[in-house]
DNA sequence: CTCGTGACTCCCC
DNA sequence: AGGGGAGCCACGA
């Protein structure tokens, strides 16, 4: 054995945490890479999400934001407003592309409650 | 193989 | 308090 193989892609690990994001909550893309083992690739989580329109099963990218929670990847959900509705039909309120009670929606892979 | 970029984050001034 | 720079990993040209 040598190597064996199927060591999942990083977009894979990634995807794999971001669908694990509940209903109604959020979470940000420092913990998700700190969740895969690289802190600070974070922005390989971000470049994963823009890669996810093309996995399947789908990946809830709207329920990940930045550390301030920011709608940052807006911009890449093919319509702006798109992003922020998917989030208010899931009872977050987003004003100025910014989470209202951010850190309330907030769940962390690594915190069960 | 080398270079550049990216939906971020942290540290320093 | 605000701005600037470096680090991180993967992928395409």
């Amino acid at each position: 054995m040598k190597k064996n193989k199927i060591e999942e892609s990083f977009f894979e690990r990634v995807y794999s945490v971001v669908r694990q994001i509940p209903y109604g909550k959020v979470t940000t893309y420092g913990i998700i890479a700190r969740c895969i083992g690289s802190p600070q690739a974070a922005r390989m989580v971000g470049w994963a999400m823009n890669n996810s329109h093309n996995v399947i099963p789908e990946v809830p990218a709207h329920r990940v934001v930045n550390r301030n929670g920011i709608l940052t990847g807006k911009n890449h959900f093919g319509e702006i407003e798109l992003m922020q509705k998917l989030l208010n039909e899931e009872g977050i309120e987003v004003v100025k592309d910014q989470i209202v009670d951010f850190h309330s929606h907030l769940w962390d892979p690594m915190t069960i409650y």
